[in-house]
RNA sequence: GUCCGGGUAGCUCAGUCGGUAGAGCAGUGGAUUGAAAAUCCACGUGUCGUCAGUUCAAUUCUGACCCUGGACA
C-alpha cells in the first residue's frame, strides 16, 4: 500500500511513445490504477484516433478518466485536475497505487499545481472575441486587452487569439487582470509531490512508431468511426479538432471517398508536429527518463 | 506530328515591364495558467529545365533542344 506522503508517479512522453505500456507494467508491478490525462480519449466515442486502451490492457489495469465526458460537454485542464482529485482519493481508499498517465501535459501541471483561480470560459464572451475579432482584426481585439492588461497583452502575440481571447475574459469575468493572477500563482503551490517518470525514445524510432499507429488505426476503421461521428452532428465539438480527426473530417468534408495514402501522409505530419510541440513542453522538466522497456521500477 | 500552356525552395505555386527571387505547406527550434491532440512565435541561397544568342547585365527577351499537361491530327 502507498504511503500517504509518497510521490505521485505521472508518466509522461510524446504520443507513441510507449507511456501506455510503461503505465500499465508499473500497475502490475506496484498494485496500481490509471488516471489518463489525456485530452481526447476523456471523451466517449472518439475511440480509434484517439489511441484509446485495448480491452486486454484495460484487463491489465483499471484506466480513469477516459469515456467520461460527452464530446459536446465543456471539459477544461481545471476539470480534469478536480476529475483527477476525486480518482486519486479513491484509489487510494482502496489501498491502491495512481498513476497519472497522459499527454496532456497542460493537464498535468493543473493537477500537479492548480490553475490561476479565475473563473471558467464564458461561451457569450468568446462568441463576443470572436466576432470582435472579426470586425477589428486579431490584432484589434490584442489592443483592447492592452487598454486593460498592458502586461498580458505583451507577452502575447497578437495572433495568439486563444489567449488573448482568455486574457480578456478573465479581466472582463473578475475585473482582476490576467497578468496579476499570474503573477500571484505562478505555479509555486504544489498540490501532489510528483515523480515524473519519462519514456525515453530516439527520434527516428518515435517517428516510425507513429507512422505505424497511423497506418494501423486507419487500418481500424479511423475514416468509418469518423464518418459516424459526422453523421451524430459531433462534426463541431472539440475533440474533432485533434490531431488525426481534424484531417479525417476535412477529407470527408471533400465529397468523394478519401484518399487513404494521402490522409495517411497528413496525418503523419500532423503527429509529428504535436510530438515535437511534447518534446519542448517536456525539455527542462525534472524527469527520470526511462528506456523503453525498462523495469527498473 | 502540329498548336497552346507549363518547367522557379523537399511539395504546390507567385514573381522579376532585364539589375541573380518569395508565399503557403513540409522541416527545425521555441512559447504554453479552464480551447492544450488547441493556439501562437521564429528560422527561406535555390545550377529560376539545358545550351546558345542579344545585352554592361538574362531566371526574365530571342532561338534551338529536353521534359511535362492539354487540344487537334
Amino acid at each position: 500500500m502507498e504511503q500517504a506522503n509518497e510521490p505521485l508517479w505521472v508518466v509522461v512522453g510524446a504520443t507513441a511513445s510507449g507511456k501506455t505500456e510503461l503505465a500499465i507494467e508499473l500497475c502490475e508491478r506496484h498494485n496500481g490504477e490509471i488516471i489518463s490525462a489525456d485530452s481526447v480519449q476523456v471523451y466517449r466515442y472518439f475511440d480509434i484516433g484517439s489511441g484509446k486502451p485495448s480491452g486486454a490492457d484495460l484487463a491489465r489495469a483499471p484506466q480513469h478518466l477516459i469515456d467520461v465526458i460527452e464530446p459536446s460537454e465543456p471539459m477544461d485542464a481545471a476539470r480534469f485536475a478536480d476529475l483527477a482529485e476525486v480518482a486519486i482519493a479513491e484509489i487510494r481508499a482502496r489501498g491502491k497505487r495512481p498513476i497519472v498517465c497522459g499527454g496532456t501535459f497542460l493537464w498535468v501541471r493543473a493537477l500537479i499545481h492548480g490553475l490561476v483561480p479565475a473563473p471558467p470560459a464564458d461561451p457569450q464572451l468568446r462568441a463576443r472575441h470572436q466576432a470582435r475579432a472579426l470586425e477589428v482584426g486579431r490584432a484589434g481585439l490584442h489592443q483592447d486587452l492592452a487598454r486593460v492588461d498592458a502586461e498580458a497583452a505583451q507577452r502575447l502575440a497578437p495572433n495568439d487569439f486563444v489567449r488573448v481571447s482568455r486574457a480578456l475574459e478573465v479581466f472582463e469575468l473578475t475585473g482582476v487582470r490576467m497578468s496579476e493572477w499570474q503573477a500571484a500563482h505562478g505555479f509555486k503551490r504544489v498540490r501532489h509531490v510528483a515523480r515524473l517518470l519519462g519514456v525515453q525514445r530516439e527520434k527516428a524510432d518515435l517517428d516510425q512508431r507513429i507512422l505505424a499507429r497511423c497506418q494501423g488505426m486507419l487500418r481500424a476503421g479511423w475514416v468509418a468511426e469518423a464518418e459516424q461521428l459526422l453523421a451524430r452532428g459531433f462534426g463541431s465539438t472539440r475533440p474533432f479538432a485533434a490531431v488525426g480527426y481534424k484531417q479525417v473530417a476535412l477529407a470527408l468534408q471533400a465529397g468523394k471517398a478519401p484518399n487513404l495514402a494521402e490522409l495517411e501522409l497528413l496525418i503523419y505530419r500532423a503527429t509529428r508536429i504535436f510530438a515535437r510541440r511534447q518534446r519542448t513542453w517536456l525539455r527542462d522538466q525534472p524527469i527520470e527518463w526511462l528506456p523503453p522497456g525498462s523495469t527498473k521500477l
